[in-house]
DNA sequence: CGGGGCGCTTGATCCAGGTCAACGGGTTCC
DNA sequence: GGAACCCGTTGACCTGGATCAAGCGCCCCG
């Protein structure tokens, strides 16, 4: 790496919303880039903006221009039928990217809401692609993030279509347990930030089968729940009921 | 678009494998490339594969190489759990894409396999890489291919967490009708490729109920079904029945 | 600090779709 | 061309999770 530094000014907001001053530049876009790709990506962040628990970060037919990384805070993002009915389609946490959906038609898709207070970087989509096509690591690992995606909701699948009830709650709190856990935080110790209902629409159960679920696991001692609060005793004993060899 | 076409020795066989030869090329990736960038796109596809019926196109856990894209015939992708368990994840026709669950890992992630005799192009993974780097309008078009998948692939979690069984078959009926329409074949006329089973493993439903809800549909005049042909004569009605909740 | 509402739990009952079983027609492969 | 097998249909019955209903506790807000 033999680059030349080109001395800049750099405002502090720069310096603020920066990707190489990022605790999640790790589990985000820029994962494995050497320091001078990091450089250059910087310019990517455009701002920062901040929701409040309950507010829309964007809403379905909304022009597409930008995707979000979340860097503090917690999203859920839903898809609606023209009946009102509708369905949670995931949970986002930070270093997790937002917005995916809505290059296919330049338009979001979906509602992604955020269910706690939350700040997010906005990457404008168009800068993202020309860079893209510079920074090598870049393109190959925004193609890995889009396909992890596809691959993600294959599992969802798999659990809507062949799972049953106790099944989809396992899975679920060992997913929870492991980005926790990637992110620095216990993986047997965390609370829920969204309701019994936005569970059983992600999983296809109705909020009562969740909760009695959840009351079920608990009589068998494989986890202790008060409210939004869950404590995992029992990880092997989740891993199990999914039909994954417990390691 | 003045450049200067630059002679090169162009074998038969890449003559016969040409995207701009293609019937399918408004369907597949090289939607709405220029000549000029066409030529280029030319290069990608190395190969062609036939497959017969029943045969795999790739497995979970074989290295990720290439994408391919569909010239003739029709596919299934499954995913399995340890157990045995498995889920049709989508049915795939001609000028689709398979094998973007492999860029994520560098490995499959699910099975391909062909549900009636077929023909794929090749499209070396890193090849694709290297040319979109080059022709934005590859670039731009191939990310809209992946976003749409998990559009796609939110469409189907929506129809498997929150819709009967009548509901499921009637989307995937107009489903299938919509995309047999937009390759030239009868919007109300067609052969099913895949069996009952992989219906309803696609669907989340069991063999008995998809053909309960054949036989419910064509009693009440909405479908004539004789085994795999399929005669839709009632398309508003099915459409109505997506997204109506009855009560 | 007290009231109201939302979110959670739990019980009773219901039903869509699963399961089991029998059969018949089509396709495939000698 | 015929046998075996897969595939699809249909009936009878069962059950997991939905629905309906009631009550409780936590949390927010005034």
């Amino acid at each position: 790496m033999s680059a030349i530094p080109v001395l800049r000014p750099v405002s502090l907001d720069r310096l603020r919303t920066a990707c190489s001053n990022c605790g999640l530049k790790e589990l985000c876009l820029p994962v494995g880039l050497t320091p001078d790709e990091m450089a250059r990506i910087d310019s990517l962040i455009g701002t920062r903006r901040t929701l409040k628990k309950g507010a829309h970060l964007y809403r379905s037919g909304e022009p597409f221009e930008a995707l979000h990384a979340i860097r503090t805070g917690f999203f859920k993002t839903t898809v609606l039928l023209e009946d009102g009915r509708d369905q949670v389609t995931g949970f986002q946490m930070s270093g997790e990217l937002l917005g995916l959906d809505g290059i296919g038609s330049e338009k979001h898709t979906c509602d992604a809401m955020a269910l706690e207070d939350s700040e997010v970087c906005v990457i404008p989509y168009a800068s993202l692609e020309t860079l893209s096509r510079e920074v090598h690591t870049l393109q190959h690992h925004f193609h890995k993030v889009l396909s992890r995606e596809i691959v993600r909701d294959h599992g969802v699948m798999m659990l809507l279509g062949s799972m049953r009830a106790e099944e989809r709650l396992a899975a679920f709190l060992v997913n929870l347990s492991q980005r926790f856990t990637s992110r620095g935080y216990s993986p047997s110790e965390f609370y829920l930030r969204m309701t019994r209902e936005e569970i059983g629409s992600y999983l296809g159960l109705k909020l009562e089968t969740v909760s009695r679920v959840f009351s079920r696991f608990q009589d068998e001692g494989t986890i202790a729940v008060q409210q939004k609060h869950i404590r995992i005793i029992d990880i092997p004993r989740l891993k199990q009921l999914i039909g994954q060899r417990p390691c």
